[in-house]
RNA sequence: GGCGGGGUGGCCGAGUGGUUAGGCAGAGGCCUGCAAAGCCUCGUACACCGGUUCAAUUCCGGUCCCCGCCUCCA
């Protein structure tokens, strides 16, 4: 399959450096909140490019990092307080109680909106010694430097590439800008914190060979990743926020470290924007998987939405366009049921629906054109019944928006609901159409869709 | 100020130098006792101003507006 990489800002095929076998970093969520929507959006891009990949029979690796270290309000400033210090204050648990509820949280959320469990889910506050290995490593190298209060910074000019990825090149970053505080110890106003000396306002610090602190944000994606993944490794994915600093400074980390490549091909997902913001705590427009279940919606409909857009767009949430992602799910679901059983061979027709499914899949996971070749699929005359189950069950190994739900719920009517529709016939036969109509709304009350068919009164669940 | 991305019909959005996705909503029709389901048909949109061109929504220039990053951030 061919993705979009942020570093050569191209198109390009997926080759893995390991043959048959694609390893892939995910930057995962910081757990001391609960995720959102947005937040969403970019794990569900990275359990995308998953199945697609699978899909082609490749064997994929996902590794998704557990930000359990409480980053502070303010990086620059030693009066700042630790995020995880807040939500304790707030919740009165403590940091590693906080981090688990909020991970189960995180995990469960995906689940529902059908993003699979990654293969390894590392956890911060139990990498710190690899990240203090790893920042010994870049002071040796002479890419790193200690200061007297025992903060460690990352010596951008030590690194000529740093900018590569984000555009913002030395020559072009401008210290100030922000009007933030930085510590005057720093060389250079680009320089960043490997490891920063615990200040008053710190909870959770470690002993270092520099004094009791705790690791630069980036600093964990470094050590993890190539923990987990090796110093060479094919796709790492996260939502383009986290393009500059973070993926900048953990090139600069990672390549400084190991002196070579390490990442082949770097994904980064659009924003969701609700009320043509950003979703984002801080902007209180924030939207989370239990109130689309407490609207009645669907919550793997939020693919679907999603699937409107290319992962690369902006998109708006609205619950217009949410509500109408839910009816077309649903309404998939029960066409399946209609359609089951599954045929066993695909005609020509079917197998040409295929390859522009896949495709589409393969082209830079362009989902708009998936979503259209379902469409196209769903009311094509040409297709018999039974492979147009085949397909889109196969096809929902990517969609993952369980098509197949209604088939193998086979829903039963109940003795009452076969009594009533036969009453209803027998009364429509004899014109009584009062009646009928009479019975006709008891069924719909009983949560029934009624249909009139050539062989009589049909029910199913609506 | 730097870096990056946008402005498309009611909503979400795809895409293209000329035949101008798709979904949902809406309108009409077929079917039906009526309705539902299903099927068929319909919408002529691309911020604004110039330019290039036989032809621009699509290319170029400018203007306005929006969003993201440059602090924690999917």
């Amino acid at each position: 399959m061919r993705l979009f990489n942020s570093l050569t800002r191209q198109v390009q095929e997926i080759v893995p450096i390991e043959d048959g076998h694609v390893r892939m970093y995910t930057c995962g969520p910081t757990v001391y909140r609960y995720m959102h929507l947005g937040n969403l959006r970019t794990f569900m891009l990275a359990d995308l490019i998953r199945r697609a990949l699978e899909l082609e029979g490749l064997k994929v690796t996902q590794v998704m990092n557990i930000t359990d270290v409480g980053h502070m309000t303010d990086e620059s400033s030693p009066e700042a307080l630790d995020k995880m210090l807040l939500a304790m204050e707030d919740e009165g648990l403590q940091p590693l109680e906080i981090a688990e509820k909020y991970t189960a949280a995180a995990l469960e959320d995906a689940l529902a909106v059908g993003i699979r469990r990654p293969d390894v889910l590392p956890k911060a506050t139990e990498h710190v010694p690899d990240m203090i290995e790893l920042t010994e490593r870049l002071i040796d190298n002479g890419h790193a430097y200690v200061v007297d209060t025992g903060s460690v910074y990352y010596d951008v000019s030590s690194f000529p590439e740093y900018g590569k990825l984000s555009g913002n090149t030395l020559d072009k970053l401008r210290p100030g800008h922000r009007d933030l505080e930085t510590d005057p110890r720093k060389r250079s106003h680009a320089d960043f914190a490997l490891w920063k000396a615990a200040g008053p306002g710190r909870l959770m610090k470690w002993p270092s060979p520099w004094g009791e602190g705790f690791p630069g944000w980036h600093v964990e994606c470094s050590a993890m990743s190539m923990k987990y993944l090796g110093d060479r490794f094919d796709i790492h994915t996260g939502g383009t926020d986290l393009r500059f600093p973070h993926h900048e400074d953990e090139i600069a980390q990672s390549e400084g470290a190991v002196g070579h490549r390490v990442i082949d091909v770097w994904v980064h997902g659009g924003h969701l924007r609700l009320a043509g913001q950003k979703i984002a705590k801080s902007t209180g427009n924030v939207v989370r998987v239990p109130e689309l279940a407490e609207r009645g919606l669907d919550p793997l409909a939020f693919r679907w939405l999603t699937f409107q857009a290319r992962y690369r767009s902006e998109m708006d949430f609205t619950w217009e366009a949410m509500e109408d992602a839910d009816r077309r799910v649903r309404q998939l679901r029960k066409r399946m049921a209609e359609w089951a059983p599954p045929a066993a061979e695909l005609s020509a027709e079917s197998r040409a629906f295929d390859r522009r499914f896949r495709e589409a899949i393969a082209d830079d996971l362009d989902l708009p054109t998936a979503v259209k070749v379902v469409g196209e699929l769903v009311s094509s005359a040409a297709v018999p019944d039974g492979e147009k189950y085949a397909l889109l069950a196969s096809w929902d190994g990517v969609l993952g928006l369980d098509l197949e739900r209604d088939a193998r719920e086979a829903w039963e009517p109940t003795e009452e609901v076969l009594r009533l529709v036969t009453e209803r016939d027998e009364a429509r036969n004899e014109k009584e159409y009062a009646r009928s109509d009479e019975i006709r709304d008891r069924l719909q009350g009983m949560g029934l869709e009624v249909m009139d068919t050539p062989a009589g009164t049909k029910v199913r669940p609506r």
